[in-house]
RNA sequence: GGUGCCAUAGCUCAGUCGGUAGAGCAAAGGACUGAAAAUCCUUGUGUCCCUGGUUCGAUUCCCGGUGGCACCA
């Protein structure tokens, strides 16, 4: 297991809420300091789901140049991503690219992935266990919480909120009693936080029309190519927001007049929950020097780099 | 033009046999270390359309207005 020591070299971190601009910033930083993007994005990760996850790879380009990204088009549509994987393909992509001498620059909206990896959460390697997983299958929730307090001090709420989760933490708890664990284990990094905010309004604005370019950039053919390709309903309803309601709409479940205000008003609703993650992680120790994304480009660089040299 | 129905929270509506009101949605705040664009928790919101009458007291009953809807002509 590789680990990661650093606290020497910068990491610069980009967080904000969706619709801020934080890809063409990035993109811009990195063109300024020979970085490379390293995506803290729970969806991005997926080839095919390109237009609803705001992919927007010609950000990248910038005067003929390529600026690297990774964590982009990394597994397939429908295949299992997770928070563990994500810590651990971060690590990798972050020590290639101090290797290479280069600037990493952390930049996304999942707050529980940047958070993860700044603060070096301890993940385990835990497998499947089957066995388990069918003794535990019929089990109710009640059944299954008490089981999970078996083994430990229930501290996370979201550990019970449903069935697949409270097995999940079961099968880690057994895998960690079991196996005496010498951890994988990150140790924290120090980075500069970067933060792009936008006054509310502005920022449900921007939103809705984004929302509407998008429905005309065919993000419904795109969705309707994913279940083409054999993704399950289901499966696009859990990665939520646009995949979530156009789906219901394909279906049939919503018209499009339900589909385009539901899911607008799921993307408001999306964006506060991530203002709410950021405010969370200041409480929690972190300083986020929050830039107006409505600056030019120009004075957000230079605020940057400001910033940079005071780290 | 006539008749009937309606007018209450940002929206859709419920309700008060007369003692100034409540649901859903939206909104705001929050939690969240293994699916996090997920999942979950908390909290308000008010000239009860306007004028007058009856009454100790009217959003509630009555008269009249205004606006909307329906039907009839």
């Amino acid at each position: 297991m590789e680990k990661t020591v650093s606290n020497m070299l910068p990491l610069i971190t980009i967080l904000g809420p969706t619709a801020t601009g934080k890809t063409r910033f990035a993109a811009h930083l990195a063109y300024e300091l020979d970085g490379e993007i390293i995506s803290a994005d729970s969806r991005q990760v997926y080839k095919g789901m390109d237009i609803g996850t705001g992919k927007d790879l010609s950000d990248y380009v910038l005067n003929g140049r390529h600026i690297p990204y990774h964590l982009i088009d990394i597994c397939e549509a429908g295949e299992k991503y997770t928070l563990f994987h994500f810590q651990h393909d971060f690590h990798r992509a972050y020590s290639d690219i101090l290797s290479r001498n280069k600037t990493p620059i952390l930049c996304g909206g999942t707050g529980l992935y940047i958070e993860s990896v700044l603060k070096g959460y301890r993940l385990l390697d835990v497998p499947v266990n089957p066995e388990l997983r069918k003794q535990l299958a019929n089990k109710s929730q009640e059944e299954l919480t008490k089981i999970l307090s078996s083994y430990k001090k229930l501290h996370n709420i979201t550990d019970t909120d449903t069935k697949q989760r409270t097995i999940r933490a079961i099968e880690i708890a057994d895998f960690q009693k079991k196996h005496d664990v010498d951890s994988s284990e990150y140790l924290p990094i120090e980075s500069l936080i970067i933060g792009l905010s936008v006054d509310r309004e502005l920022r449900r604005k921007k939103i809705s029309e984004r929302l509407k370019k998008r429905l005309n950039e065919g993000m419904i053919e795109e969705v309707e190519k994913l279940l083409a390709g054999g993704l399950s309903a289901d499966d696009l309803i859990y990665y939520g927001l646009e995949y979530k309601y156009i789906t219901l709409y394909l279906v049939g479940t919503l018209s499009y007049d339900e589909m385009c205000s539901k899911l607008e008003i799921a993307i408001h609703q999306f964006a506060k929950r991530q203002m709410t993650w950021f405010r969370g992680m200041e409480r929690r120790g972190f300083t986020i020097h929050w830039i107006d994304a409505t600056l030019p480009m120009e004075d957000k660089i230079a605020r940057s780099l400001e910033l940079l040299q005071h780290f």
